[in-house]
This record gives structure tokens, C-alpha cells and sequence, in this order.
DNA sequence: TGGTGTGAAAGGATTCACAGCC
DNA sequence: GGCTGTGAATCCTTTCACACCA
């Protein structure tokens, strides 16, 4: 994932796998672009195509589901829509909030996705009191004094970390205190939570050094041996190493 | 992670297993908080509980990277540090091009963990003329004319997309044209490149949708019969259905 | 006939547990 | 004695291929 996850124990949510959970999203919106254009059904490998995964994968995904599809036909888009939705929980309205309202934060809270489908941003909080009171996408910021009061009074039980790394943890142990079951972790940092409490994290440059060990492959397809800049030197206390590469003199970074 | 991918058909890069890659930031980021620290050494226990594994896995992890530990010791954290760089590929310059300066494009453009590893934002680009010109976080805004241009004489073969979705395929398609290979996408679409570009991306609803797939559950284990709130109602054309709830009269947005 | 639903096979990833080495 | 490195076992995910049915 997206995005690597501290997930709970992976029990087997309702017999549904976690990839296929993960996928649930993909369907969804896929199938919600085919609603609009009032398109009646769909076959698997229409839908599969449209959401970027393979038609075995998608039936496979949706037989975890329940038999929704018509054999010789294909699926029913409106039923799907709805079907994915409820198994999502998605029928439901999940206030959130967002703490750190920096760049990122605000970004965020402006977002038109988050609100679309069952989401909305129901508080956003920041510890500058400076902010306090300033409206951001049409919604005052509070301070970080008030949080307990702000989740429970709000009934929010998802939070969204924004704020800079040193303050995560923080943040997180006080979101959890309030009530707050689920994360969204933009922090770079490892947050600890108490069972039962879920947590996932985007992190932007965990994505950039997958993309860039990829890239760094292509590059050396043909040309193998590779300016490698700085000059090899040894610097372990065994003679043992890797396929290639030592220890440069001067460390980058 | 993070986050589901479009990625190239899954050759296992160098032999390194793809969660692996996905893992190698994380255990970085750790192990350069230790050296700012001046800790010499490090066990696969302490590095793993900081880096949010278990040590198997990481062991295993290292194990594909070669023998860099020393028994009964640990990792030397500097060694460790540049072995793990060099193989993400960080200890070369990667110049990244922002596509789309709204709210998040700008956020990332100000982000500081952007800039710290091996990558730099070479430039930003979008549509809107009147942004041409102005200055965010210190780098001028061109207009999308001249993207090929840009990407060319930067040498930029990362790029990311933070325009809205309808945009989005466009600006990958000439991106790709360009010569850029590898993609980190925050718009919430499929994008479809030609084999050889490396597509990753972040969608906040996809990670919102899947905490409340796990918050929906967390809420209905002891009381199993929650409210539904719709009534349900049949609309599909054959009498077989999933687990529980139909289709609502009213379709949910 | 056309397309779903699903057992069975194949492929990866994680965990176990311990040999091997410092 | 302590901790790494790794085969073997286990678990999860994906893919295959075809029975089944509207």
C-alpha cells in the first residue's frame, strides 16, 4: 500500500481479505463514473479495465461479497454502488478532523474528495493560537487546548495527523485519549497505538525512494557499470559485504 | 502500502522482493535518527521496534541486501545507512517536477522531507497563466506550454501529479512523452502509461474509505444489529444476494 | 453464447526456529 | 552468550481454467 501499514492483527475482517479491501475503493469510484453516465451494467472485465486491476482479480474480489453479478450479463451498477458502499460503511456519515493545519493540512481540508463520500471534515486543529478562530475552507480552526472537547462533542472517531513529525506521537496519544479509533498519518514517524486503535500513513517520501530505486534499475539496464561517484572505502569491521559498493570516505547526508 | 499500485509486471528487481523495497525508507529513516544520535551499532530487536516490524522480518529484509551485520553485535548504523542509500538510489540528485499548483502541489513544494534525500524540486509547473511567474516556496511557477522543455533541460525523470482529476491523464501523457519514467500520482484516477514508467499513488479517500471499512466493523462487534438507516429494497434482477442489507429506495450520492 | 463464480495451482510474503559465527 | 542469517513451514494473494447458468 499505498503505502506500507500498522494494521491490527489482520484479523480477517468479516472473511473479507485486506487486499481486497483495499481494493473495495478503485470499484467503487470506477463504478460511480459508469452511475453517472447512467450505464446500467458493466461485465467484470469493463469494470476491471476502468479500475487498473485484472477481471479474475476483480470477480475473485467480488465473490468475497456475495453473487452480485448475472452470468452472460455482467453486474448491475447501481446495486454494486450500493453494495460496496454499505460494506464499506460508507452509508454512513464519519465526521473527521484534522490536526495540523500547515500547508498540507489545509490542503486537506480544502480537499473536494474528502467530503464527497461519507466524509466530512468535521473540526480542523492547530497548536499555533494565532490560527485559532481563522476560517480554512469555510471552517474555523481551533486550538490544540480543546481537542478532547472538539472529538467528543464531535463524535469523531477519525483523525488526520498533519502536523510536523515531532509532534505525531503527541497528537496521536491525545486523539486516541479522546475517543479516536482510526488514523491518518501524514507525519513521517512510526506511531504507537493501543490495540483496537488503526492506523495508516501516507508518506510522500517513502513513495519518491520506491519510485527512485526503480529508476535507478532502468537507468543501469544497459549501461552496468554505472558512474557510482564517490570512491569506495572500507569502513565494517568484518570483511564480509554486499554484491557491490562500499563505504564511501564522506556520508551523504 | 501506503496504498495500492500500478506497477511494471512485478520482475523482481535486482532479487530484491518488492515489499522489501517498500520497507528499505522506513528502516532508513530509522537507522538516520540513530546516527544523528552518534549510536554506533544497532540489533535487528531495536532497529526493527523503531522502524515498526518485527525483527524477522527485518532480518530477512537485510538478508537480501547481503551480509551486513555481525553476529552476536549487531548492524553498524553509518555502514547500514550508506548501504541501504545506495540501493534506494539516494546518493544521486533526483530533480522532480510538481504538475498541478493548487493547494496540495503547493504544500508538497514547501514539504521539507521533499528536499532532504537525494530529491529536489526542479520545478513546478501549471495551467492557470496567471500563476506564470509567481513564486511558491521559492521557485517560480511555468506554465504547462513549456513542459516539455522543462523536463528536458531539468533531466527530470520523476514527476508528480497534483492537478485535478480531469487533468491528470494529460499531464502524465506528456510527462511520459517528455521523458519522464517514473510517476507519484495524487490525482484520484487510473492513470495508463506505456510499459516501462512506474506509476505510485496516494489517494486520501482510497485510505478514509478503508479506516472506515475497519471502524465499521470496530462499531457493530457487540452490538451486531446496528441501525441501518435505509430501508432496504430489492432492485437487482435475480433473487440471490450477499450476506445482508439490499438496495435502499435512495441511492447514497 | 457469454460471462460469472470458484476450486485448484502457483507465487509471494511472513513467521518460525535454529545453525552458525563473533 | 548473544545475535545474525536463512532453510523450512505457514499464510496470504494472485492467477488459471472451467463448471455453471441466465
Amino acid at each position: 500500500m499505498a503505502t506500507g501499514r500498522t494494521h491490527r492483527p489482520a484479523t480477517r475482517s468479516r472473511g473479507i481479505p485486506e487486499a481486497t479491501v483495499a481494493r473495495l475503493p478503485l470499484y467503487l469510484r470506477a463504478l460511480t463514473a459508469l452511475s453517472e453516465r447512467s450505464v446500467p451494467t458493466v461485465s467484470s472485465e469493463e469494470l476491471a479495465t476502468a479500475a487498473g486491476v485484472n477481471s479474475a482479480k476483480l470477480r475473485k474480489d467480488f465473490s468475497y461479497l456475495g453473487s452480485y453479478g448475472t452470468r452472460g450479463v455482467g453486474y448491475d451498477v447501481e446495486y454494486l454502488v450500493y453494495q460496496i458502499s454499505r460494506e464499506l460503511g460508507l452509508t454512513q456519515d464519519w465526521p473527521v478532523a484534522i490536526v495540523g493545519i500547515g500547508n498540507l493540512g489545509a490542503a486537506l481540508a480544502n480537499y473536494g474528495g474528502f467530503a464527497s463520500r461519507g466524509f466530512r471534515v468535521a473540526a480542523l486543529i492547530d497548536a499555533d493560537p494565532a490560527m485559532a478562530g481563522t476560517p480554512v475552507a469555510g471552517i474555523p480552526v481551533q486550538h490544540t487546548d480543546d481537542l478532547d472537547r472538539i472529538i467528543s462533542e464531535n463524535g469523531v472517531s477519525i483523525g488526520v495527523i498533519t502536523t510536523p513529525p515531532g509532534a505525531a506521537q503527541q497528537v496521536c496519544d491525545r486523539l486516541v485519549a479522546a475517543g479516536v479509533t482510526s488514523i491518518l498519518n501524514f507525519a513521517p514517524t512510526v506511531l504507537s497505538v493501543p490495540e483496537g486503535v488503526d492506523v495508516r500513513k501516507v508518506d510522500l517520501s517513502i513513495e519518491l525512494q520506491i519510485l527512485a530505486f526503480h529508476e535507478q534499475r532502468k537507468a543501469g539496464e544497459d549501461a552496468t557499470a554505472e558512474d557510482e561517484g564517490a570512491p569506495p572505502m572500507r569502513a565494517t569491521p568484518t570483511g564480509r559485504k554486499g554484491p557491490d559498493g562500499d563505504m564511501p570516505a564522506v556520508m551523504p547526508a
